[in-house]
DNA sequence: CCGTATCCGGGGTGATACTG
DNA sequence: CAGTATCACCCCGGATACGG
C-alpha cells in the first residue's frame, strides 16, 4: 500500500482537469464560502423562511448583508424568491433542487466543523503558545 | 410525509446547538472557504509538497498569500510543516490526520461544484437577464 | 415588512523589494 | 529556496437614512 494513501479514501474528480481560469472550486466555493451563506443555508435547510424570520435566525448579520447574501444565492440558483403581495407584503425564501442537492455534501462540512471544533481551536492554541 | 423534507435526507446536527458567539461554522468555514485554502488542500491530498512545488500547482498565487495561508491551514492543525536543513533550505507541508480527516467531506463539496459548474453559471446567466 | 441608497472604515490582497 | 517587510489599493461589510 502506498505510503502517501491515508486509511481513508478520498476522491477528488477534479484533479485531472483543474482549470484555474475556469475554475468550479472558486466559482462556487467562493459563494458559499462566504461569511454569510452558509448560515443561511443551514437555516433554509430546515424550512422555507420569510425575510424577517431569516433575520431572527442569524441575529447578527444586518440588513443589507442578508439581501446582498440572498441574491447572490438567488443568482446562483440555490435559492428560490416568492413575494407574496399582502398588504404589508412577504417574501419567502427556499431552497430549490439545486440549493437542496448542494446542502448534502456541504452538511457533510458543517458536522464535521462541529465535530472537530474544539481539535481546531487546541490546534490554534498550541500554535499560538510557540 | 412532512412536505418540507426533501427526497434526500440531510441531516445537521448543528441545528440543535447552534451557538453565534462561539460558532464552529464560522470557526472552521471561515478558513477553509477562504481565496486559496481549498486550492492548497485540493493539492496536498495528492502527496506532500515543497514551498515551490505549491506555487507552481496554484499559478496565480503570489509568494505572500502563499505563506500566509499555509501558516493558518497550520495553525488551525491541518497541515504539517517540516524544515530539511539542506543548502539551500527545503519546507515540506503536508496533510496532518486532522487535515485529512476534513479532505474527506470537503471533498464531497468539491465534486459537486464541479459536477453542478454549469448549472450554477447556467443560473447566473438566467438571473443577470432578467 | 422588505427592501435600496449612501457613506465610510478596516482588513484582505497584490506588487515589489529585500534577506538567510 | 523559502520566506519577511512595506506600501497601496480595493472591496467587503457595518451604520444610517430613506422608500414602496
Amino acid at each position: 500500500m502506498d505510503a502517501r494513501v491515508s486509511s481513508q479514501a478520498i476522491r477528488l474528480d477534479i484533479l485531472e482537469t483543474l482549470d484555474f481560469n475556469n475554475c468550479p472550486v472558486r466559482d462556487v466555493m467562493g459563494q458559499i464560502g462566504g461569511k454569510w451563506a452558509p448560515l443561511l443555508l443551514i437555516s433554509l435547510s430546515e424550512r422555507p423562511y420569510r425575510f424577517s424570520d431569516l433575520r431572527r435566525s442569524v441575529p447578527d448579520i444586518s440588513q443589507r448583508m442578508l439581501t446582498q447574501t440572498l441574491r447572490d444565492l438567488e443568482r446562483d440558483g440555490f435559492v428560490a424568491r416568492t413575494v407574496y403581495p399582502t398588504k404589508p407584503p412577504s417574501v419567502e425564501y427556499a431552497l430549490t433542487p439545486l440549493g437542496r442537492s448542494l446542502l448534502v455534501p456541504l452538511s457533510g462540512v458543517i458536522n464535521w466543523a462541529e465535530s472537530n471544533h474544539e481539535a481546531v481551536r487546541a490546534a490554534r492554541i498550541r500554535y499560538d503558545a510557540a
